[in-house]
DNA sequence: GCAATCACG
DNA sequence: ACGTACGTGATTGCT
């Protein structure tokens, strides 16, 4: 693009309106609306895509163009044309005049003509535009327009959510879609177009019509040259030309329209007033702050939207706040364990809000005293405030709440704070990262910034706190909050306290011998295709494989270890390649990657997250510890830096095949319940009932099967999810499902129960009544369903086993405290917990965790858990 | 910031 | 006609 021309920004008014509105519209369910119940979601969708377009592009002049009348030239050539289509929903007809609306708080000017076609209007205004020199840019879903595409006019080509969209020039046109931008109309008028009801040539379908374009370049040409043709193809093209000519015809945009206002009237100039009381009408209050933030220019002055919160900097704590109900929020980095410093407390009822700095907390006795007292304090993320205090000697009691475990509950889609921000419509719109960065990229220090942030977050709690605590109760996940969440908060305050012994030499031993490995391995992949190139970049390797070397693609170019396992013995790079890939992870991840967190302490202490995901499993992040490599020989080693402390081993338990057992439970399939309660191997089991054999017959390849199905099962199984897990023709797969769901007629039941539950319901539960929602189970896609689908199959299995394990580690820690042990537990991976225990404990340890897992529920099949015990993390899985 | 890849359950 | 196994987090390259 000249960086020196002018830039217009032409939208097609209606057909990015119809996106807007069906990006967010499922059937049979409301719209977003006003609370006068003026339907806004395509306004809203359409408000956040200007503001994106602008920030993105700043161009100079933009204006949009609207369809108008329903009769056109285009209907006398053709009188059938645009017949057919669905009638636009009501709640989308009254949202066209709002857009105009809004289009004049932006101050961006809109045409329509009588009997002519937006299309029309955008291609004269593209017109116009490049003779003054101008650059454009069209923003459309309508393909058509593509025949704009030339070195000064690009199309951008908005797909379905608006989030997708494909910017045409005249180097993509042909990579896109297989012609020019001025072989559009010829290639429409042979293939048809459905939603314009105009037919095309039956029979030649867009394959033909891309190869026929790319060799005579226009119908005139294919015409010219009809002998060359074979008969069938010559013989539609003479039975249709009339028709095919006239498709043409009407496809042809008219650049000829004039215009009752010149292209330097399209100017930009934005009144942040005039948006904002737009965004205020509609009750848009997120999009009124952010034009404040993006849009603020010096001379308008609009405080009146903006969600100021009156606060004062003190020196000491108000009295009046030092009670119950206080939602108290901490200044302080959020980056590794007692590496935090502290820079002040928020605290606020509702309508008093105080700041205080560390340094006067400190001396203030009474605050002091108020965060030991066993009070009722609110929080957001109660874990990282007391653990940033313990780092600091601060202890602190009351721990009354914490809203980001009652949002999650309330609403399982809450799975970061941002997330959380926009679903309750907070004040806070970014992450803590975003304020005070993270340990790795440290951000300067903004105090103001970070007061404000603060104090904001003490509204932001008691919001939650209003509107999620009663969701709670009404979904009935009171007793989960109480009995469960809440305990574990503190287990996992500990168990991150304690962290788990890492030594840094033994991760550097195994860095050196990886780094080894890849220069040798770098060298030799050199020489194979004899230049060298970024082996870590996906694109350049495609490169290399798919074009220099001409290896087979499939469908897209992947190069994951997928695709080149099946490549093995084609070329010897292959090896090299998937050998390179292991050990660059095991290296930048793990070896290199590690060492980072190793605290002064000698110990790595993870962050668990309690509301991070939306089955309910807790997640483990900087650095993860739930994702150590053990698949294979060589990562395992890994695990031989993580030690025990002093005098003690590391004791792993983990539940045996819990995910299926669950099911069992679930479904009450009498038969899976039997196998277990028969203490069988359960893959061996399902091999002998589906393959119709006897235990002796059952060899590892019939149980690699079986265990797949059983997978797939607690997936959500679908055949060609099984047959590309297996290897296997779809058409194989879906008779090992078939013939699985008979046999276990039970799981079938209580799959096709729980997908009708959540078509009607929008959500699933698990054994403790934790809900997932799952809106994907009324989406307009296809895919989507299915995926919902899918979830609902999964979640309340994944989801059930996620409550029993921290159901466990209640249960284990209090059992630990009764049998006064100094034994710690110091990790969880999802069916996994593991303790650090000293030698003399180990065998009062080994007996009390396993049968305290084992009985940590009561269900319809027995739970069975396995010790092991090691010298380090290798030994002890 | 997002996609691709790969580590775990 | 279409495109699919569930749930996470870290690293790297690229725009």
């Amino acid at each position: 693009m000249p960086a020196n021309n002018p830039t217009l920004i032409i939208l097609d008014g209606n057909s990015i309106l119809y996106r807007a509105f069906y990006a967010t519209y499922i059937p049979d369910m409301p719209v977003l609306q006003t609370s006068f119940g003026v339907p806004t979601n395509a306004i809203m969708n359409l408000a956040n895509m200007l503001i994106g377009i602008i920030t993105t592009y700043n161009p100079d002049y933009m204006a949009v163009a609207y369809d108008a009348g329903k009769h056109t030239f285009r209907h006398d050539l053709f009188p059938d044309y645009k017949g057919g289509r669905k009638p636009t929903p009501p709640e989308l007809v009254e949202q066209f005049p709002i857009s105009r609306e809004l289009l004049d708080a932006f101050g961006i000017r809109h045409y329509e003509a009588d009997n002519i076609e937006a299309d029309d209007i955008v291609a004269s205004l593209a017109d116009d535009a490049f003779s003054q020199g101008m650059h454009v840019d069209v923003f459309t879903s309508d393909k058509d327009l593509l025949q704009l595409v030339s070195p000064t006019v690009t199309v951008h080509l908005i797909k379905k959510g608006l989030k997708d969209i494909q910017d045409n020039t005249p180097d993509t046109m042909l990579e896109y879609h297989g012609f020019r931008a001025d072989q559009v109309c010829d290639y429409k008028a042979i293939n048809g177009d459905a939603s314009d009801n105009l037919p095309g040539i039956k029979g030649i379908g867009p394959k033909s019509a891309q190869k026929l374009l790319a060799q005579y370049g226009d119908l005139e040409g294919i015409y010219a040259h009809l002998d060359e043709l074979g008969k069938s193809q010559r013989e539609k093209f003479i039975e249709n030309k009339d028709s095919v000519l006239l498709q043409k015809q009407i496809t042809t945009v008219k650049r000829d329209v004039e215009f009752p206002f010149a292209l330097s009237d399209c100017i930009i100039a934005i009144n942040d007033q005039k948006l904002i009381e737009f965004f205020t009408k509609y009750e848009m209050r997120k999009l009124a702050e952010k034009v404040q933030s993006q849009f603020a220019d010096s001379s308008s002055n609009a405080s009146m939207v903006k969600t100021t919160v009156e606060w004062t900097k003190v020196e000491r704590i108000s009295a009046s706040l030092l009670k119950d109900n206080i939602a108290l929020s901490l200044d302080a980095d959020c980056g590794l364990y007692a590496q935090n410093e502290i820079y002040g407390f928020a605290l606020s009822d509702g309508s008093t809000t105080e700041y205080i700095d560390y340094s006067d907390a400190i001396q203030d006795g009474s605050f002091i005293q108020w965060l030991k007292a066993d009070n009722h304090k609110l929080f957001y993320d109660a874990k990282h405030v007391i653990l940033t205090l313990a780092t600091h000697g601060l202890t602190i009691d009351g721990i009354g709440e914490d809203v980001m475990i009652l949002a999650s509950l309330a609403d399982s889609t809450c799975t970061s704070f941002v997330k959380t921000s926009e679903r309750f419509d907070l004040i806070n719109g970014k992450t803590r990262e975003s304020i005070y960065g993270k340990f790795d990229k440290p951000k300067l220090h903004d105090r103001l910034a970070a007061m404000e942030y603060t104090v904001n977050e003490t509204q932001d709690i008691l919001t939650l706190y209003h509107t999620c605590y009663p969701m709670v109760e009404t979904i009935e996940c009171l007793p989960l909050y109480r009995e469960v969440e809440m305990p574990l908060l503190l287990v996992l305050c500990s168990m991150e306290q304690q962290g788990i012994v890492c030594k840094a030499d033994i991760l550097a031993k195994i860095a050196d011998d990886l780094n080894m490995q890849i220069n040798d391995l770098t060298e030799k992949i050199y020489e194979t295709v004899d230049h060298p190139f970024n082996l870590n970049s996906p694109k350049q390797l495609a490169t290399v494989l798919f074009d220099e070397l001409g290896l087979p693609t499939g469908k897209k170019r992947s190069t994951s270890a997928e695709v080149l396992e099946g490549l093995v013995g084609v070329h010897p790079i292959i090896d090299y390649l998937l050998r390179y890939r292991k050990i660059g992870k095991l290296y930048s991840t793990y070896a290199t990657g590690l060492d980072k967190y190793i605290g002064a302490d000698g110990r790595i202490h993870t962050t668990f997250n309690q509301a991070a995901t939306q089955t309910g499993r807790l997640s483990s992040s900087d650095p993860n510890l739930q994702n150590i490599s053990v698949r294979d020989e060589e990562g395992r080693l890994i695990r031989k830096a993580f030690l025990p402390s002093e005098g003690c081993v590391l004791l792993s338990c983990d539940y045996s095949q819990i995910e299926l057992r669950v099911l069992a439970d679930r479904a009450n399939e009498t038969r899976l319940i039997d196998a277990f309660k028969e203490g069988m191997d359960i893959h061996t089991k399902t091999a002998m009932d589906v393959f119709g054999l006897t235990k002796d017959q059952v060899d590892s390849e019939h149980r690699r099967k079986a265990k797949a199905v059983n997978f797939g099962i607690v997936y959500g199984i679908s055949d060609f999810g099984l047959a590309n897990q297996l290897n296997i023709t779809p058409m194989e797969a879906r008779s090992f499902i078939q013939t699985y769901l008979t046999t276990y007629p039970g799981i079938k039941d209580y799959m096709d129960q729980i997908v009708k539950f959540c078509q009607e319901n929008g959500y699933v539960t698990t054994i403790t009544n934790r809900r997932r929602e799952i809106p994907e189970i009324h989406d307009k896609s296809y895919t989507m369903r299915e995926f919902g689908k899918r979830a609902a199959m999964n979640a309340p299995i994944q989801g059930s086993a996620a409550d029993l394990i921290k159901i466990a580690m209640l249960e284990v820690e209090r059992a630990m405290r009764k049998a006064n042990v100094k034994s710690k537990m110091i990790l969880q991976v999802h069916d996994e917990l593991i303790f650090d225990v000293p030698k003399d404990e180990v065998e009062l340890m080994c007996k009390l965790v396993e049968e305290t897992m084992e009985n940590a529920l009561i269900m319809k099949v027995p739970l069975k858990a396995e010790v092991k015990v090691g010298n380090d993390w290798y030994e002890a899985k």
